[in-house]
Parts: C-alpha cells; sequence; structure tokens
RNA sequence: GGCGAGGUAGCUCAGUUGGUUAGAGCGUCGGAUUCAUAACCCGGAGGUCACGAGUUCAAUUCUCGUCCUCGCUACCA
C-alpha cells in the first residue's frame, strides 16, 4: 500500500462532505471522520504538514424538495443542519483544519472559475435536450419533481426517477399522466442545452493511473469498483442542470442553469482550503498542485466513483492539479443488523450521543474504529459497544493507567521513583516498548485502523502483564527498590500511551496527560523509557472510564425499537381499491387451492423459485417471485391458492402454468394466501 | 444477467508467494491473584478456513463451478 510517507513534504486530507440534509450519523463516522481524524492526528503528531478538509455539502435537488415541504428556504434547511453537523464534529473532536460549505461565496467563485476554465478549454461537449419544463413556475423540472402514474405497478405518486411503490427506476418520461410537483400542472417538453464531461475520453489514462498504477496500494474494493466502471466503458456525464439552487453557471445565457452538485461538492474541498489560506495567510496551493503534496480522499464506498474517476477526470483536465494518491473507502456501518436509514430513523445520531453520552466521545471513537467496516459492510450493536467500554477501554487501558497510579500514589506519594537495577525482564520491556511507534504507525501508513488500534491496546496489555508479572504490591514489603523499578517503567508505559493513543482517544489521552503532569509530547517522543522523570510530581488517580451498565444499553436499544414501530406504523401506507367491476369479471378467474409438491430456487436469480403444484386437476410447474421471503425446503408441502387459468409464460427458460396467490404490503413483503385448513387439493376459490 | 467486494472459532478480524498441531482480541469455562472500576494475569474448550470438483507429493491458500451477503449495472415483472 502506500509507499513511505517520508516521500512527501505535505499532505492534504479530505474527508467526504456530508450532505446538509440530515444529521451526522455512526456509519458517517465509521466510514469516514474517525478514519479520517485518527490519520491526521497521527501525521501531526509525527510532525508532518497537514491540512485536514470538511464542509458541507449543501446543493442539489433533495434539499430543495425538503426546504418546499417544510416551506422554507433551501438556504435555511443548509443553515441548520450545516450548524448542526459542524458543531458535533467539533465535540466529536474531529480536527479539522477548516470545515466550510458549499453555499459559501468562496465556493462559489471557485467552483465557478473551476467550470470556467474547463469551458474555454474546451473540455466539455455541449448537447441538447428535451426535458419537462413547467410552464408556470418557468423552471425545468429535476425528475424527483415529477410525479405520474408508475408504468409498471400503478402507483400514482411515483417519482421522475423512481417508484416508491415498487421501487422500479424509472425516467421522467416513463410516468403516465406526469405532473409537476411545483404547481401541479402537466408539465411540457422542452430543449434545453446542458455541458457534459466527455469521461469516455479518459478512458486510457485512468487505466493507466489506475489499473496499472494503483493495482498494489489501493484497497481491493475501491480498485475493483474502478475496474468496473472503466470496463463497463464510461459514458459522458452532463456537468450542469436546469435548477434554481447551486452554483451559477459562470457563462452567458444560461439562466437558469446551476453546475450539477457532484461537480461542484468535491471542488469544495479546494473552496475550503482557500478559505483556510484567508484565514491563516498561508499559501494553499502547494497542498492541491506540488507534486511534493500527497492528496487523500476518505470516503464511503457509495462515492468511489466520484473521487477516483469523476473528480480526477476533472482535476487532470484542468491541467493544474495534483490527483490522489490513495482513497481508502470504507464500505457500509448496520446498526443492530439493519441498514441504517436517515429517512427510516434508524440510526444512532451524532449530537444524540454527544448529550447522552457526555464526556465518552472516546468511547464511541473506539468501537466505530474497532468495528470499521474497512473490508466489508459491518454492524454496530449497543451490546458491543457496551463490551468493548467495559472490558477494554476501561479493564484493559483504564485499569492499566489507575493502578499504576494508584501504587505510586501508596508508595512513593505520586512521585516518579528512580528506575535502579534492571533486571533481565525489565529490559525485555524496554525492547518491546521501543517498537511500539513503527508498530503502530506502519499500521496507519497503510490505512488500516483496526490493527493500528488493537497494537496501541496491546501497549497497554503489555503493562498490565508486567505489573502483574512483577507484583510490586508483594515486593513492596521486602525491596523498595526493586518497586521503584517496576513503578518507573509502568509510568513510562503510560506516558507511551498517552502518546501512541492520541490519533484514537483524543479526550483520554488528553486526561492522562493531565494525570501523568506533562506536556503533549510527539509521536517520535514515544518509544523511550526516560518520558518521565525520576521525582516527577503525577496528578491524583482519577478513572478515564467508567462502567457503561446494562440498563443504559437496554434505554438505547429501546429507543431504537421505537423507531422501528414507528416505521412500521408510517409504512402501512394502504393503497385505494381499484375500480368496480362486475360479477362475471372475478368468474372467469379460477382460483384453486393446491399443494407445494416441490420447490427449488432457480441459480442465478434474486427471487424466483420454480414450484411444482399438485392443483387436484393436474401437476404442474409455477415460477413465483417469492424467493426473498420463502426458502425452498420450507414450503414443500404447503397449500396455496393458484390461478390456474392464466395464459402460461416463459420466465427464464421455464415455463409458468399459473399464478400462486400472495398478499403484499407496503414494504413489498410477501406472504402466501393458504386456506384456513388443509382442505381438498383442486378445491375451487370463489 | 454482467461486473466488483466479501464468506476463516459464539462475535469482530488477521493470515496463507500451497507445506508439519490455522492465529489475535472480545465472549465462554477453569485456575491464580488482590495494586486495580468483579478489573489484571495464567490455562482450557471452541474452526472439515461457505460448498463441490480439478491441478499437485501436498490446497484454507491456485483453477473451475455452485451457493450466500453487500454494492454497482442491466433487464424482467
Amino acid at each position: 500500500m502506500a509507499q513511505s510517507n517520508k516521500n512527501f513534504k505535505r499532505f492534504t486530507v479530505t474527508s467526504a462532505l456530508p450532505y446538509a440534509n440530515g444529521p451526522i450519523h455512526i456509519g458517517h463516522l465509521a466510514g469516514v471522520y474517525v478514519p479520517a481524524d485518527i490519520f491526521v492526528r497521527y501525521l501531526r503528531s509525527k510532525g508532518e504538514d497537514v491540512i485536514f478538509i470538511g464542509g458541507s455539502d449543501e446543493h442539489g435537488v433533495p434539499i430543495t424538495i425538503k426546504a418546499r415541504q417544510q416551506g422554507v428556504t433551501p438556504q435555511e434547511i443548509v443553515d441548520k443542519y450545516h450548524t448542526m453537523i459542524r458543531d458535533s464534529f467539533e465535540k466529536f473532536g474531529i480536527s479539522f483544519d477548516v470545515y466550510s460549505r458549499t453555499s459559501a461565496p468562496i465556493h462559489h467563485d471557485t467552483a465557478a472559475e473551476f467550470f470556467r476554465k474547463m469551458y474555454e478549454q474546451g473540455d466539455f461537449i455541449e448537447k441538447t435536450t428535451m426535458q419537462y419544463y413547467d410552464e408556470e413556475a418557468h423552471q425545468f423540472l429535476a425528475d424527483r419533481y415529477i410525479t405520474g402514474t408508475c408504468p409498471h405497478c400503478s402507483y400514482e405518486k411515483a417519482y421522475g426517477d423512481q417508484c416508491e411503490n415498487c421501487g422500479t427506476s424509472l425516467s421522467p418520461t416513463d410516468l403516465i399522466n406526469p405532473k409537476s410537483a411545483l404547481s401541479g400542472r402537466v408539465p411540457v417538453q422542452k430543449e434545453t442545452k446542458h455541458w457534459y464531461l466527455p469521461l469516455d475520453q479518459y478512458e486510457g489514462w485512468l487505466r493507466e493511473w489506475i489499473l496499472e498504477g494503483h493495482k498494489d496500494d489501493w484497497k481491493p474494493n475501491v480498485y475493483g469498483q474502478c475496474k468496473s466502471w472503466i470496463e463497463q466503458g464510461l459514458q459522458p456525464r452532463a456537468v450542469t442542470r436546469d435548477l434554481n439552487w447551486g452554483v451559477r453557471v459562470p457563462i452567458e445565457n444560461t439562466e437558469g442553469k446551476v453546475l450539477y452538485v457532484w461537480f461542484d461538492a468535491p471542488i469544495g474541498y479546494i473552496s475550503a482550503t482557500r478559505e483556510w489560506s484567508e484565514k491563516t495567510g498561508k499559501d494553499w496551493e502547494p497542498y492541491w498542485k506540488d507534486e511534493g503534496s500527497k492528496l487523500i480522499h476518505f470516503i464511503g464506498k457509495d462515492n468511489i466513483v466520484f473521487h477516483c474517476i469523476i473528480f480526477p477526470g476533472m482535476l487532470k483536465k484542468e491541467g493544474t492539479y495534483i490527483l490522489p494518491d490513495n482513497v481508502p473507502a470504507n464500505e457500509f456501518l448496520n446498526l443492530e443488523g439493519d441498514k441504517i436509514s436517515t429517512s427510516r430513523n434508524w440510526a444512532v445520531w451524532l449530537h444524540e450521543y454527544l448529550e447522552e453520552f457526555p464526556g465518552k466521545q472516546d468511547v464511541l471513537r473506539y468501537t466505530l474504529c474497532a468495528n470499521a467496516p474497512e473490508t466489508k459492510d459491518n454492524d454496530f450493536t449497543w451490546k458491543d459497544f457496551q463490551a468493548k467500554n467495559n472490558n477494554e477501554l476501561l479493564a484493559i487501558y483504564g485499569n492499566l493507567i489507575n493502578r499504576t497510579i494508584v501504587l505510586t500514589e501508596k508508595y512513593f506519594n505520586g512521585k516518579v521513583p528512580e528506575r535502579q537495577k534492571i533486571s533481565e525482564d525489565d529490559k525485555a520491556i524496554l525492547e518491546e516498548i521501543k517498537k511500539f511507534p513503527e508498530r503502530i504507525g506502519s499500521k496507519l501508513d497503510h490505512y488500516r485502523f483496526r490493527e493500528a488500534l488493537s497494537e496501541m491496546m496491546n501497549l497497554a496489555r503489555l503493562g498490565n502483564k508486567y505489573l502483574t508479572d512483577s507484583e510490586p504490591w508483594k515486593v513492596i514489603k521486602t525491596d523498595e527498590d526493586r518497586v521503584k523499578t517496576i513503578l518507573n517503567i509502568s509510568l513510562q508505559i503510560c506516558a507511551n500511551l498517552s502518546i501512541l493513543s492520541e490519533p484514537f482517544l483524543p479526550f483520554t489521552a488528553e486526561k492522562l496527560t493531565y494525570l501523568l503532569n506533562i506536556k503533549p509530547l510527539r509521536w517520535d517522543e514515544a518509544g523511550h523509557s526516560d518520558i518521565l522523570e525520576s521525582g516527577h510530581q503525577l496528578n491524583k488517580a482519577e478513572y478515564l472510564f467508567e462502567r457503561i451498565d446494562d440498563k443504559v444499553i437496554e434505554t438505547q436499544v429501546s429507543k431504537l425499537l421505537e423507531a422501528k414501530k414507528q416505521n412500521e406504523a408510517q409504512e402501512s401506507g394502504v393503497n385505494p381499491a381499484k375500480e368496480n367491476i362486475v360479477y362475471d369479471d372475478f368468474a372467469r378467474i379460477d382460483i384453486r387451492v393446491g399443494t407445494i409438491l416441490e420447490a427449488e430456487k432457480i441459480a442465478k436469480t434474486k427471487k424466483l423459485i420454480k414450484l411444482k403444484i399438485d392443483t387436484g386437476i393436474d401437476q404442474r410447474t409455477v415460477v413465483s417471485g417469492i424467493a426473498e421471503y420463502y426458502k425452498s425446503k420450507d414450503i414443500i408441502g404447503k397449500q396455496v391458492c393458484i390461478l390456474v387459468n392464466l395464459e402460461p409464460r416463459k420466465l427464464r427458460g421455464i415455463e409458468s402454468q399459473g399464478m400462486i396467490l400472495m398478499a403484499e404490503d407496503a414494504n413489498g413483503k410477501l406472504v402466501f394466501v393458504s386456506p384456513a385448513e388443509k382442505f381438498m387439493n383442486g378445491s375451487e376459490v370463489k
């Protein structure tokens, strides 16, 4: 992975810009901000020149929709969430050098300038297409602003990009009876001109740069995803949209057009750096334009294509920028077994956590780092959070510090005793200590945060073992000099921890430096065993962590269950009745009771099961899309209702002779409609 | 359907350029201990390394196929 960091003069570390239409949750933290923060704290501790960039992404259609729904302006929406996000990051110890926002004037300038330069260089292609236009509101309509009847499921409130009832993705022209969400009028199709980034032309150098150049140092998930995109063939992508919210297209005759949000958002990293530059008086350009700078994007896996292909494409074409050295994207974090969802309120919100667990930032940081979804999706559970606090942070780290300081208080009035004669065991320990900075650091250099964290804890484990093995509480009765040595070494371990744990546990490290009564030290000062001088006075012992008991965890779990209940209530939306029919329409339908004789999942399909049914009339094959809800082996022998006079139809090359009756709820979950008791096969359902 | 990532102890993960008894942390069980927030320390149990076939003297590691999870993409209803 990453070549030696020593080859670089400075580091530019960006973290994905959170979208300002909701608060931050643990998924964002575990995937992006905690690892990024650990990384930059480590670099700073090593004395590297590093800038850590964050900011809110405030443009795009979803924000305008949210604003309309709430009857406020988009700016009010983003003001609210930007403030909230910024403050919660700060309280959580995410140590941005700058946290900016894309509605800031400096960003509008930067993005417009970026676009203009590319435009003048002829880097875009222009295309005119037909788009829906609302003649009353006098504007073109984003896909989300058009509603109509879904051509698949007849749901009447489908959006232009997706039907929320059946989940199908749509394009606005698919909708039956399209309506503008702005005025309710029928929109008309109208020509509009947009600019496209010709990604297809970048394939050559992208292949060389990523597929050949980063085969070994990018994470497999990132590399694989890029490969997938490139091999599938890249398409030109529109960089502008017809919308009133965003960065105005900086060329003439482009009323009502803005930069597409994905185009302006990554430029936000650059704008933020410029903002930082204005505040600090330092030059921003080397961080983005000097080959001696190492640019690293921390993101979630949903952002890979933008940061590995599109944004680099923009940077390269613009011509004066460097490309990212690495994009250590993480996978997703689940919560108690379910996908985290902002709209379904299935999340642990950072601002709530900070209120409910005051002073426990590091506990969450630790849990999220230990469970970071580095190689695959991972699950956060409150029980695990509790275990990590009680059995690791408290039992191993906190306990070592506490017992060491308490012993020192007891025997030496809290003064660091002088080291006396060194035993072979002591020597071995001192040698071990030396290895930790490099051991932890090299893991961090390679973005292996979980392992780095575990190595850090190993130092605390080493300290505990040393204490237990050398039993100063016994030795004190016979050999005080020996105890001096033991505690001196134990205290040096504590001092090392104050340095080496700082990137992971900044609040704890700070408390620890207070307890040890020292100044924060740099990474290079770790590994040594003379950090604390003999005679140095410690402060009084205090706990670094407190036990979290079951009650606290139960409260959190029931809070989640409450959210789940509310979701279910909300999602139990029922479709309105269809038009009336006459009896004859119904009488033509022939439904029978049948029994499933065989069931076999059809390979390579998501939903299909091939069933053999005894209908009383005959035995026949039916293909049914129920595999997401039933396992083949569980349904054999089950009685079901089957529509027997449906025109046969081939699905996956198998002729399906009928249809099994299923009830479907608002979530699309299916359940068999079966006779209430065992009934003769072939019985008619009337 | 195509593509990508993953599938290793109860949980979270490491590892194997193919080679004797597959590792760690947490949990669990037992022991020891009392300086320490029932914490620390020692030890045990626990895995046919998703499944099947192939290559090989030897495969968890290579090849092929299958299944499962997640994502991207396409299509079908």
